[in-house]
DNA sequence: AAGTTGGTCAACCGCACCTCG
DNA sequence: CCGAGGTGCGGTTGACCAACT
């Protein structure tokens, strides 16, 4: 058993302590490294999870949720540290507009980020923009939610059961919405690559700022494409944003990489965050199956946003070529990934990981000429940025196309099933 | 130099879901 | 079926620091 031997105050003297119910004083704020130790030892011994037990085996006076958080946030491996890089600032940006404040479902899509990291990012830049009466989006991004202002009542996964009380209240802030901005097309974007992108982009973005302390953006040199006066009478430019109730989750780019690249996956194990990453990735298998199942005849967004793009890619040709393709072949076959991860010899799991892990690093870095903060340029996802992002990523997964190979037939039925039904999707030009 | 403001970060809180007995 | 315990998520708060006035 680990002994804390750290300081405790005595009981009931501090606002930084509380009671567990059972006599003990559980501490509170700060982490000190020797808490940090005795938590990083316990859980290389005993893997996650059952946080409540850290207490009582080690001594640790630290309440279970404090241990779970603070593993999850500082110590497990492979985490990344340090200020987001331009193109993870685009990406959470995209990656808001589809799933809103779920700030897991985005961290799963940031490897090595934490669920704490994009919100505090995120909120930071909210009230910034709000302050500044700027959007919280470029105009090239229009938020799903903007697209299909009606959400549909079903909930697949608890995830949205979850804060079905705070989505409610986000839900009625959500109907006060207006929708896109002047100029913003409503149309879900294809790219010349005949790709999908399940967000609506401007085809002539202006510069939009992603970084918190880029100059030009702070000054204003941001100048959208529409009046002042529209911009300021836009309430999407300066209210908080708020989502519906079922904010439908989503694939983002990146959900490829996230089946093998979540660092807590890097962690073999840990059955319990695989499961969690699992969790995830059923919440998509339920949503693909819906969709490949058929959703009734109610043209859904949860149906447009999780299309794929015509199906010429369907087949063996080269699906690497697209960017978004990638992640949608990755997607139809979701259900494979959880299989897979169980499946798969920890080794070479691992190394995978690995190998994504890297690849990712490289992903996040790419169009990034410092790969510090973006200087806003990079934020714009234009058409031809997507051709350059999809020669990106072909040299960047090269085993994509043999996943896509290998996909069974099944698979194969449902990305068809999905494309069906892309011609009923609403807001598609 | 002192006060103010804003940004960042870490941590806590409350709620809801899941599992299990 | 029900309650307790465990867990995850999103919201919120407060400390700290740097830039600004």
């Amino acid at each position: 058993m680990i002994m804390y031997g750290g300081e405790i105050e005595k009981a009931g003297g501090s606002a930084n302590h509380m009671s567990n119910g059972g006599g003990v004083v559980l501490k509170k704020g700060p982490w000190t490294a020797a808490e940090d130790e005795i938590l990083s030892v316990y859980v290389r011994e005993n893997g996650e999870g059952n946080w409540n037990a850290v207490q009582k085996n080690t001594g640790l006076v630290r309440c279970g949720k404090s241990c779970r958080l603070r593993w999850a946030n500082h110590l497990r491996p492979n985490l990344r540290k340090g200020s987001f890089t331009g193109d993870e600032e685009r990406l959470i940006i995209q990656l808001h507009a589809q799933l809103g404040n779920k700030w897991a479902r985005m961290a799963a899509q940031l490897p090595g980020r934490t669920d704490n990291e994009i919100k505090n990012y995120w909120n930071t830049r909210l009230k910034r923009l709000q302050r500044q009466g700027l959007p919280l989006y470029p105009p090239d991004i229009i938020p799903n939610h903007q697209l299909h202002p009606h959400p549909h009542h079903h909930q697949q996964n608890h995830h949205q059961q979850q804060h079905q009380h705070q989505q409610i209240d986000s839900y009625t802030s959500f109907l006060t919405l207006p929708y896109s901005s002047p100029t913003a097309q409503t149309a879900t974007y294809h790219n010349t690559n005949n790709n999908y992108s399940s967000f609506s982009l401007n085809p002539s973005p202006s510069s939009y700022p992603t970084t918190t302390s880029s100059p030009s953006f702070l000054h204003s040199q941001y100048t959208p494409n529409y009046s002042s006066t529209s911009f300021h009478n836009n309430p999407v430019y300066s209210m908080k944003q708020e989502f519906p109730s079922n904010q439908i989750p989503q694939i983002g780019v990146f959900n490829n990489v996230n089946n093998f690249t979540d660092n807590e996956k890097q962690n073999n194990t840990n059955l319990h965050r695989r499961s969690i990453s699992c969790s995830l990735l059923e919440d998509v298998l339920v949503e693909a199956e819906a969709l490949a199942g058929g959703d009734g005849d109610r043209p859904s967004k949860r149906r447009q946003l999780t299309a794929s793009p015509p199906n010429h890619h369907n087949n063996n040709n080269n699906d690497n070529d697209n960017f978004f393709s990638v992640s949608f072949e990755q997607y139809d076959s979701s259900e494979n990934i959880c299989s897979l991860q169980d499946l798969k010899p920890k080794e070479e799991e691992s190394l995978q990981m690995n190998t994504m892990q890297d690849d990712i690093a490289k992903l996040l870095d790419w169009g990034s000429d410092s790969g510090e903060i973006s200087n806003g340029q990079s934020s714009v996802l234009t058409d031809d940025n997507l051709v350059l992002d999809v020669h990106q990523l072909n040299s960047l997964f090269p085993a994509d196309s043999t996943a896509a190979e290998t996909r069974t037939n099944d698979e194969q039925n449902n990305n068809d099933k999905i494309n069906c039904s892309w011609d009923n999707l609403h807001g598609v030009s």
